[in-house]
DNA sequence: AAATTTTTTAATCAAATGATTAAAAAAAAT
DNA sequence: ATTTTTTTTAATCATTTGATTAAAAAATTT
């Protein structure tokens, strides 16, 4: 039996990174194998010699994509040791701060959720465990009247939105690069504010 | 030539309206013209004798959904005889109330503008147009102390990102159908509150 | 250095898919 | 009723695409 050499691990990683870019950036669907081998600068049997298939390489790729996702909300979902407007403003910050590094996960994400619900059924709990973490039980404390459901989603929906409608703002010609990523960096502050006002309303 | 009779209108609408379907649920790349004429009851070469391709049928497709999104914000944004309250109200009711039917629009319209951004380029001056419109004048001059962007993503991500997470939200179990829509009918009020409730803050 | 194992490639396969063609069926016009 | 036009279908094409195979090249072991 050989050793790993540096080069194994190289052209793999060369392999997913390239599958990383191609599949965020037009979908599992329209993602042809050959792109993502071009991309990576091999021959598209290498693809198949490292990960089985397509489906095995996206399901890697995927695998990472959700973690880097809900990795910034679920560790401060459970954390006793903060109160409720931390809670936010953590969220808010971890969230912004992985988003102006990858604007295109959300949007990538939730489109091959829906199209493959299926496989995320296997947590099927995790529905459960979210409404009663921590958090969603200090988000009925203070509001015991509405569903904590809207508060998060309110929440995310402030700080995923600009990224998930991104490509249209600059489609359309409202926002440029800079200018967004400027807008996103205001946001930080603003957004724990609004969802303290509206707890408050 | 002979005249239009009602079968040609039939076919014809039975084929768009699978397209409408099978596009919306699996996105331009995933579809195959073949599930569109099976879901239509219909020979495959009866879609290419109706609509010359599958882009041809996508493109009237899309461009129904696109005014369908649009549709919602668009009548409101130039109204003088409201003012910025009344035009929240009337956005979040107008967009609640068509999204309750059509779940999967803002999902599939962004997604597939994202992959395809080129062609709403021609819409070019849309972005100054919304910043210049009654609507944007009118948080400007409630709240000259932030962009007109923010108020606008945050509006249209409190009412549109419940129906992006939808699929999320149902593959972890977090809510099942029914009760969500009843959310979203209860956001029907509680989003312009909020709205308030941050162009207070 | 020779043998063995691992990595890489060129060539090719088989299935899927968008599209066309030629002919039949149906409808409309004459 | 006959002719002409329109609609529909079955069969087929050509291309794309995910995947495999057999052989070469490179690295590792002995």
């Amino acid at each position: 039996m050989a050793k790993k050499r540096e080069t194994d691990l190289s052209t793999e990683e060369k392999i997913i990174e390239a599958a990383r870019k191609v599949f965020t950036q037009k979908g599992y669907a329209a993602t042809r194998t050959r792109d993502i081998a071009e991309e990576a600068g091999i021959n598209l049997a290498l693809l198949n010699y490292y990960f089985r298939s397509k489906e095995k390489l996206f399901e890697k790729v995927m695998f990472e994509k959700v973690h880097k996702l809900f990795g910034a909300i679920a560790p401060v979902l459970n954390d006793e040791n903060s109160d409720l407007t931390e809670k936010i403003e953590k969220i808010v910050e971890n969230y912004i701060n992985m988003l102006v590094m990858n604007p295109d996960l959300p949007l990538f994400v939730l489109s091959e959720i829906k199209n493959n619900s299926e496989q995320f059924g296997d947590k099927f709990n995790m529905g459960k465990l979210m409404l009663e973490s921590v958090f969603a039980r200090q988000i009925r404390k203070r509001r015991p009247d509405i569903s904590p459901l809207h508060i998060i989603m309110s929440v995310l929906g402030l700080v995923l939105f600009p990224f998930i409608g991104r490509p249209v703002l600059r489609a359309i010609g409202a926002v440029d690069e800079a200018s967004f990523m400027g807008l996103m960096e205001e946001r930080k502050k603003l957004v724990p504010h609004w969802v303290a006002a509206i707890l408050n309303s």
